[in-house]
DNA sequence: ACAATCCATACCTCGTTGGCTATGGATTTA
DNA sequence: TAAATCCATAGCCAACGAGGTATGGATTGT
């Protein structure tokens, strides 16, 4: 039910919008002139991606002078591993039920 | 540039299918018809989405007389995992306040 | 053989959204 | 002060996608 792994999902579902936020991974902190200039996109849809990028809780955002540095928050990506943990959990005990199971039959 | 890690990320952004995946994953192979009477949706929405996952590779079906049973594929998620261990790494080389992250993703 | 059930496909509709241009506020530079 | 730069917002449009109903093929039951 957990509102924040929606989000997530379909922040990062995405292309250019997760290309921004590997790049700021990868590069640090980045200005949106400088995002814009190898993003593809016009510089306001950078911007709109950044927004809600921001709002996702996975970057934020810095004010200096007349321009804005982004940085990825790479904390706001737990409830995805959370997520993709608790799967392979359910995974893993029903195979051990299987286990369980077939050595009961064994016997 | 992985075109699977989209793939992956576009087919678990919508809600309705992400629950179909939980689903299989918490309980198991399931008919659709099973799966039909819990997801919210009509039948053709159900066999659409799981259409959809299946060529995602996050689900497999089996053919027994008139019913499908579909079961979850989870090691199709490898991807997914593989993305957020690389941007972890990549910001893990700039800062080194990860601990908490690594701890859940350690499990 | 006929009816009923299970599932998938075809088709349509409507809301969402990612892209653009235009514009304006804020700041720096000439 | 005037011009230029940086960014965000607003408004618009086209495309995609998730939902529905209708339908048909295949299988099971009567």
């Amino acid at each position: 039910m957990s509102d924040t792994q929606d989000v997530l999902f379909r922040t990062l579902a995405d292309p250019t919008r997760r290309a921004l936020f590997e790049r700021l991974c990868r590069e640090g902190e980045k200005t949106v002139g400088a995002l814009t200039a190898r993003a593809g996109v016009s510089q306001p849809v950078v911007s709109k991606h950044l927004g809600i990028l921001k709002q996702a809780g996975l970057v934020r955002d810095r004010h200096e002078g007349r321009q804005t540095h982004y940085s990825a928050q790479l904390g706001a990506l737990a409830p995805l591993v959370d997520w993709t943990s608790e799967m392979a959990g359910f995974w893993q005990n029903r195979f051990d039920q299987l286990d369980d199971l077939l050595k009961r039959m064994d016997q």
